[in-house]
DNA sequence: CTAATATGTTTGCCATTGAAAGACAAAGCC
DNA sequence: GGCTTTGTCTTTCAATGGCAAACATATTAG
């Protein structure tokens, strides 16, 4: 990649996100912070942007029609689910082929691996667009239906993708976690999706809050033992915490960070 | 080889990637680097390519139609967008099943047919998202790789999914309308799932603004006559208009509405 | 034959990048 | 507040490798 398109893809970002940081950027095109610093220098100079301490800021007397209030994008989300994407993140290792389930959790996912290099297959268009610019990053997206309301694709076009897709690792978001009725979604349809997941994929990762313990949505995806690794919240109640423990099913939580 | 020759398929290669390396391209033709550097000075000159430290890339300014920065996200849709939607609005029928192509002038398109009942069967994610909320919109995402820095979803997954659908209108979105080179689109993977597109579909729509005419982008999708209707503005060339009568093609533009 | 054009070769120069060292800023800690 | 620690920034230096200019060679046109 040429130093002159390094940074015109810097201002495109910049345009977009109102703000970059140093060492994403300079994992982001595999190169020094030394050349980022460069980089964003020139720019600089330019008068497109402002450096600041750790990265730089898009000058906004350059752009004043450009207004920061892009809610959707860095829409407020609890810091609860940050750290469970954080942790995800580092489950992640450099070329690996993940699945990213829909919803809130796997999307928080997603915004913590943009600087990995990595394949990405999700049947949720949201994160698969909110990944769509990072060279590192390949999506793969399965189609199929789009569920009314939400941004999650399933039947048979979604199935019948997966079907030839090899994965290494596949995170799974839940709505219901229990003792009695094991991991519950949504949807029956979602079920037939994510089945096909956890069979085509080497390692299976849950990753839920802790408000989802305890309870059961209405779509059984099957028995707690299907996971070997599940990621929550410090907050998970004390028999779960037990139950994994004693089936060798490990558990991440946000305590072992604090 | 001569050495136009050599040049002009430099800029079809750079029309393509939208930059060169100088050794791949002194590789590609058995010339040496001074023999590739002397031909970017001719064509850097031309205006054509900006000259870059191990390469060139493609002058942008000499072809804003082909940058792909974002526009779904910020750009305002003209009027004339807006009226080409709600003209193929009127196309559609209660019941139909409709293929949207990528682009911002088939999401005009769907933002009209939003109170409808009917199918939509899109490569765009964005086009899907945007008719998520509507109970007579049924969305068929068909999948695939999503191209870097787009919405568009190609290859083989998308391909596959196609191949399945039954289509009664397909709406397709073009870059370039020329008598020459026809109907033509910014990349060659594209042309693969639109062709497949027109295959299954039982009746073609061009929807293109009036800019589009007498420009050629890059991949040919096929000859003007593959589509028996044509939506467009009054401001369409006249020798167009000609042809399209000629050829008993229907060529529906803003005028009839004012 | 001569001039013009195209291409290759050589050589010294310079752009780009990364490594390293020290300056500087931020954030805690006493 | 002053101190340390951590992390970021700037500067300098060196290496790599691309670049331009001058010259050489070949091919073609007139």
């Amino acid at each position: 990649m040429f130093a002159i398109e390094r940074q015109s893809r810097i201002k495109e970002i910049l345009l977009k996100e109102k703000r970059v940081d140093v060492i994403e950027l300079s994992k982001m095109f595999s190169v020094t912070e030394v050349t980022i610093r460069r980089d964003l220098d020139k720019l600089a100079r330019e008068g497109f942007l402002i450096k600041t301490y750790g990265g730089a800021v898009l000058n906004k007397k350059q752009f004043p029609d450009l207004t920061d209030t892009d809610k959707s994008s860095q829409e407020e989300v609890s810091t609860e689910k940050q750290m469970i994407g954080k942790i995800a993140s580092n489950m992640i290792e450099e070329g690996d082929a993940i699945f990213l389930s829909p919803g809130t959790t796997c999307m928080e996912i997603a915004r913590n691996i943009k600087q990995k290099r990595l394949t990405v297959v999700t049947n949720d268009i949201l994160i698969g667009y909110e990944l769509r610019d990072y060279p590192g990053v390949k999506v793969i997206v399965t189609g199929g239906d789009l569920m009314h309301s939400t941004s999650a694709l399933i039947g048979g076009f979604a199935l019948r993708a997966l079907q030839d897709i090899y994965i290494s690792k596949a995170f799974i978001g839940v709505k219901g976690i229990h003792f009695n009725s094991g991991y519950t979604v949504d949807r029956h349809e979602e079920v037939m999706i994510l089945g096909e997941v956890i069979k085509k994929s080497r390692e299976v990762i849950i990753a839920a809050d802790y408000t989802k313990f305890n309870r059961t949505a209405f779509a059984r995806l099957g028995d707690l033992r299907i996971a070997k690794k599940v990621i929550s919240n410090k907050q998970v109640p004390s028999e779960y915490k037990q139950f994994y423990f004693e089936n060798n099913i490990k558990l991440y939580t946000t305590f072992e960070f604090e």
